[in-house]
DNA sequence: TCTACTGTACCATCCAGACGGTAAAGACAT
DNA sequence: ATGTCTTTACCGTCTGGATGGTACAGTAGA
């Protein structure tokens, strides 16, 4: 029982990203989240008792993720210059590879509810205020977290002009100019 | 019969965009496009035959209306070094401060079908293409392009932790740095 | 037996799109 | 100028299918 069957939620949420990758982050339903997790439409709501609990869920491991990702980072860094914007690009750079389609939970939950967005939002806060205090150049540091911003966006939507060696490479010239520049 | 009546169709896309600003990208009906245009569903489809048309008709215009904002920045930069790069970011940043809502047709139309987007996905290919071939540092070049995307996603969506003056001086800080350092 | 969960059947609502109708504005022939 | 025909632009209704959500009966393990 320990092989491949984690718990319930998280094959939920799994399955849920792989439905909206394929079928486009908004025509993501019930129906196909239960269908492609194995699952029925009543296991599925007993585990999310509605749509909008689901996709809050999706972001929800997504921010987790993400965060723990950082702490790992960061604490790799220690005491280095601009340490927080080098976490920051390096969560950013390590999750998309890992899986392109996590961040596709922000499209789904933004097309269905902005509201849902909320926590997002505050955390991007979060991140922005400690860009601001515990960078040398703050615009700097803006920028280039910008443009990593940028290019996450660009593979959500599918819309990456460059292949992705490239855009590795576009990574690490940012980790490296947030080390040169600053 | 001069004033205020402009074309349906534009009259059409204005409130597509005004309902996906107020209802969410992904609830865009042609119920609700065609009450907030005060026309029948039946007129709508006479201008747009389905809903396809209309996504589609969407980021047609916000191409063109991108695209020429682009050419009139370039001209006006004559020869200047790095003239492709400024008029993108002038474009990006003027687009954005016009109307913050006409991106919003991105974020409808991957929602409802990511293929419609294939047309932005060129353009951004010829962008990026240009912005290799016509920039000095095209590495950087491409850096501040995609910090200025970044500006406009979090916009999309809701997200930014910066005010709109904030913002204006992040673009400011991006045309500046794309004459000093490249 | 109790708990945790599954699966089915069903309902109400929403939605895209089809369709038939209509009013007004020409076009054309007389 | 008059009557007929056509086109343009639009309206309002209807329908089949999808979708979110509920109800409930069933089941496997503790």
């Amino acid at each position: 029982m320990s092989e491949s069957k984690a718990n319930p939620r998280d094959n939920i949420l799994d399955a849920a990203q792989r439905v909206a990758g394929k079928e486009g982050a908004g025509n993501l339903t019930l129906d196909k989240v239960a269908c492609e997790c194995g699952m029925s439409k009543g296991g599925l709501l007993y585990n999310f008792p509605n749509k909008d609990a689901l996709l809050a869920g999706m972001l929800d491991r997504l921010l987790e993720q993400h965060k723990s990702m950082m702490d790992s980072e960061e604490k790799s860094l220690a005491g280095e210059p601009n340490a927080c914007l080098k976490a920051m690009l390096g969560a950013n750079a390590c999750h998309e590879v890992a899986d392109p389609g996590v961040y596709l939970s922000l499209l789904a939950a933004s097309a269905h509810k902005p509201e849902l967005m909320a926590p997002v939002k505050e955390t991007l806060a979060e991140y922005y205020q400690r860009l601001q205090n515990e960078s040398s150049d703050p615009d700097m540091a803006t920028i280039l977290w910008l443009a990593a911003e940028g290019l996450i966006f660009h593979a959500i939507l599918g819309l990456a002009p460059y292949s992705q060696s490239e855009k590795n490479r576009l990574f690490q010239k940012l980790m490296q100019i947030s080390e040169e520049a600053l």
